[in-house]
DNA sequence: TTTT
DNA sequence: TTTT
């Protein structure tokens, strides 16, 4: 049967995106995504508990976030949840799920450090000219995975 | 800031509930839920792709799903994302990802096994008498956890 | 700025699908959709209160659900609202708010009348044959819109 | 059957919250949101296309609306699809649809005016001084409708 | 006008 | 380990 996997997060960035890039022109992006929430306990006290959670963003979303998001962007994000599974060298069963994100866009929250936006130059030097995108998204839009990327995954 | 952690599934359970009632009445139902997507890889073929999840359900919903849901039931669940992370006796950072579910209903697919439901006798016998429902909802209502219940997490 | 503007409907539908094939290879598939919510109100009764809602599909998936859906069936479904709004004879302003579906998948309901789902010849009978599906998806896969249409709205 | 009616938006205030207080201790905010969507039409031009949605707030959670919120505020929003339909003077039937929101928090944008929010003297004059909270969360929180309020619909 |  |  067809099934529904989505999620809906809004939280702030614990760090800059890590880009990498790979062969074939693919790219990926990770980010780490704090959501917290906060709630009376049952003494009155207000309590806030963070969760933290492991983004991925592939191809051409991937660089705009490498290029509009920095640690602290407030982001609204959609995707869905994968977990990896494999064993580890003591044959034990090992997990770590991730967040593949299919779309998001930057809130009005202030990066962090000097520049609030890295310039096209900088990301630029970090990558493979070609990779450059044609006709970049502005920084507050809603950006989206078309998917038809063929990756292994 | 507020955030928002918020997980939309549609899918079938993978096997019985798993439930067990702590001290405190406390009840605590461990579910293991397939979401199947369906696409066509790039030469054409249809492919399937399943992801497990595991869902925690806690207190009066939990008592909920012990009674309507069975291996192959369909689900529409909501809930938060939960990473508990610890170390292992190697010293080693290990992390499991839950999806804490806060409301679902049941849908129209059959379970397995001769009775469609268990028996209200079946699963009172398998906890404490002060446990039971005074008012237990029907199979097919949207149930929700009033999250007014202390729990410790 | 970039929004947000998601609706996430699972109910019943009232009636058949309404399909009109358009000019340009269009078609629009209009449905109405019930969502049922069941809660007791102050004196501890049980009630239950129905919302219906319009729904609109367009191009492929408008063709989906002519063949899949009838009357009762069973559906979660995806989209976004839009509102018409218009001035009427009297000169006064009307609106009108439908959601326009973006991805379903037609879940276990049990559809009204003698077929549980209608021959593909029967439905080939209503539409220019040249409309017909090249390659359609079985009935319960999630089917997105690709939004490539470029509809007038 | 159980069903599911959830929106979620996330968009700017095109005005203040109209707040109103009844009887019986009641409070209902009624704001309108615009939500912004950007594509590239088939000729490559970016469009901007703008939907307004009127959203209505119940009890405590109109009054933090009050007391935060503002023209131009950036909003995320979740509740459910609510459609009034009455007869007119000429007999025929009107529809109206709103948005009534069980939850909602405030995201970094600023607020239309000289005052980036408005002062609890300021809000307290136009309510009865029954009315105030006494522990109000604060702007950036995510609040909920506790939904226990019986309210007439 | 659906469903349980 | 589910479902179609």
């Amino acid at each position: 049967m067809a099934g529904v996997n989505k999620v809906i997060l809004l939280g702030n960035l614990g760090a800059d995106p890590e880009v990498k890039y790979l062969e074939g022109d693919n790219v990926v992006a990770k980010l780490r995504l704090a959501t917290t929430e906060s709630y009376k306990d049952k003494t009155g006290n207000r309590v806030e508990q963070t969760e933290w959670h492991d983004l991925e963003i592939w191809g051409a979303l991937a660089k705009v976030a490498e290029q509009y998001l920095r640690k602290g962007s407030q982001l609204y994000a959609e995707g869905k949840i994968k977990t990896d599974s494999w064993q580890d060298e003591q044959g034990q069963n090992r997990y770590r799920t991730k967040i593949r994100v299919l779309s998001f866009t930057m809130l009005g929250g202030k990066p962090d450090g000097n520049d609030n936006q890295a310039s096209p130059q900088q990301s630029t030097q970090q990558r493979p000219a070609s990779a450059a995108p044609t006709s970049a998204p502005k920084a507050q839009e809603m950006v989206s995975d078309t998917e038809d990327d063929d990756l292994p995954f």
